[in-house]
DNA sequence: GTCTTTCCCGTGAACGTTCACATTACAATT
DNA sequence: AATTGTAATGTGAACGTTCACGGGAAAGAC
């Protein structure tokens, strides 16, 4: 069954010359034969040969392995579609360049967050065993730790994030702050003066504070500023959406637009006004950030700015590929434009 | 700033023993006297030795990676949370038996089918580059060529599905038909009578005509037969999931409740009854299968068979890892069981 | 006391490729 | 004619580990 491997051996005897030359075909070098190519070619075919990964990799030093380490346990995982599109996007670029991609999740510690012991040793585990040429991460939290010991063991490596605290990082994110901006003009141009924010802020995320930060631009471009009595914190969960939104009605002078700062959170605003018999868009405009597929199916359909988190996740490749091959590349953030995606959970401001 | 490499013989050198001693100590070998394997140890220790994979995988003919395959393009993939949990599961696994994961998707070719071409490329490259000791496929309608072809070359293989059409597959899947039965009977106990299946058919799929042959036992049970003229086809998307609920209502005796058999349509079947004024459940009551992150936010949260994906993939990890290290194992599917989780989309028949 | 057994450990070769260098052949230059 | 240069190919070593042996020492058996 399992046939007898074939060699560069094989194939240099078949094509009647030495390995080496086999092998500079192997590498697509310059100095062969027009000729004597095309023969080993052919042996190659008829052999249907392929190197040995394992073998290539020993003297060269290189893998043609990249890990993509994403930091979550199952349970976040699951309910953030986003990263699928980090995977498939870097694993798109990989495939394309003949690289593989090895992945590497967290687990979950029970509580829902990350075991920082496991955390850490997945990231050894790639550092360990040589098996990757760099990494793409996926910044959370707890990453920091982990992107400094790859990078000391020289490692290139590419943030999917800002690269906070990072010295020097290569970084692919989305406009944050820009997509923010979009979200606070649309409620402004239809009519929205008092606007509510739903930020993710307690553990402080670059990528929030960028969003709020766009907030706070867009406003004072009309010569707004942000009340802060209607600004309230979530943990990212529609369920901290929904606390949220019952905090901000609370308040003095309620607004009549909550931008919630994910989808996730924007979906929980909904279900609570939903439940609390308040009527969405006509008596309070919702819009969320992200695009999550659920945006587009839930009661009404979500306004939102879109990520793009497959072209994220391509660039984050690109740029990981080219450290690895050229060794450099520019050292300057890639942004990526975010598009606001107009659905049915906005509405002009109701006269009352 | 890229340090030596710390190689077994530096090791070795420390200890005072030689390379195969150390050797034989990295790979929990007996015959190592009990204090030499401790100095052994701490000589690892300080110097923060680990093998080469690639070193190691030459002599050894294991790479210790495993390929999991998803013969999916993004389009698709984003929109089935599902996978993840497959991801996660079989990444933990590895993780825990010191295996990596090797991730493959595949590419859209445009038209949000699947490119074959290079699906079967993705599948080549696995098998050319012997990366992998074996791997984990989800079944797909064209992934049985790749499936073969890697079993050719004599990997393990374990699929993520029924193995239709393949020979002695090693499968793991969750009980769709003992789920589906579940769903039945939850409609039945609520004396719905007349009963709709959303079915996705056309291309067939073992798990959806194991979740039909579900329903036809669960009603037989109760001395009831499957109406054909209620049972309608759509192909796993919301959008014909709507227009397979609009048929079915459109019937001479239109359903009372209605069966997705899986979520995204029964998600689109909601929207629709939604857009038609018809209340859910108060009017027709509705249940999917899968119990993806959506089911459980929409309006109203969604009653659905939940499978244990998370759980799917751990299991065929362990059941690979099995194949790969003693060769052989319980030639027997591995059915997981589903779960009814009961929410706000089904409620008893109304009366009139 | 010799022989076997058992336990521990070491040595040369191998895995399949690339690297650094050597070699050949032949044309172009002096 | 001798020299230099250049393009094409081959040769030994190396990459870091494991494998298949082989060997010595201690312990038990006759």
């Amino acid at each position: 069954m399992k046939h007898k491997r074939v060699t560069i051996e094989d194939v240099a005897e078949l094509a009647g010359v030495s390995r080496q030359t086999v092998s500079r075909v192997l590498n697509d070098r310059a100095d062969v034969a027009e000729e004597t190519r095309a023969r080993i070619q052919s042996a190659i075919q008829t052999l249907g040969y392929s190197p040995s990964l394992a073998a290539r990799s020993l003297p060269q030093q290189r893998t043609h392995i990249i890990g993509l380490v994403i930091p979550y346990g199952p349970t976040y995982l699951f309910s953030d579609p986003h990263l699928l599109g980090f995977i498939c996007g870097v694993d798109q670029i990989a495939n394309q360049r003949g690289y593989n991609l090895l992945l590497s999740t967290a687990r979950d510690d029970g509580t829902g967050a990350l075991s920082d012991v496991y955390g850490l040793s997945a990231f050894e585990r790639l550092i360990n065993t040589r098996h990757i040429d760099g990494a793409v991460v996926v910044e959370t939290l707890n990453s920091r730790q982990g992107i400094s010991t790859l990078r000391q063991h020289g490692y290139p490596v590419v943030i999917l994030g800002y690269g906070t605290d990072i010295e020097q990082p290569y970084t692919v994110h989305s406009d944050d702050r820009g997509g923010a901006r979009l979200a606070i003009m649309h409620l402004l141009s239809l009519g929205h003066q008092r606007l509510g924010i739903i930020s993710g802020g307690e553990r402080t995320l670059t990528a929030m504070e960028e969003r709020l930060a766009g907030c706070r631009q867009a406003l004072a471009e009309h010569g707004l500023t942000l009340d802060p009595a209607r600004v309230a914190y979530g943990d990212l969960t529609p369920e901290s959406g929904m606390a949220a939104t019952s905090r901000l009605l609370g308040c003095a002078t309620p607004p009549t637009a909550i931008f919630a700062l994910n989808d996730r959170m924007a979906i929980g605003a909904i279900q609570y006004l939903h439940q609390q018999g308040i009527n969405v868009p006509q008596q309070v405009s919702i819009i969320g950030f992200d695009d999550i597929p659920q945006a587009s199916i839930c009661t009404p359909d979500l306004t939102t700015v879109r990520q793009p988190a497959l072209e994220m996740g391509r660039q984050a490749g690109r740029l990981l590929l080219e450290l690895i091959e050229n060794d450099a590349a520019l050292q300057q953030p890639i942004v990526l434009p975010t598009e606001l995606i107009v659905r049915g959970s906005t509405a002009p401001v109701s006269r009352s």
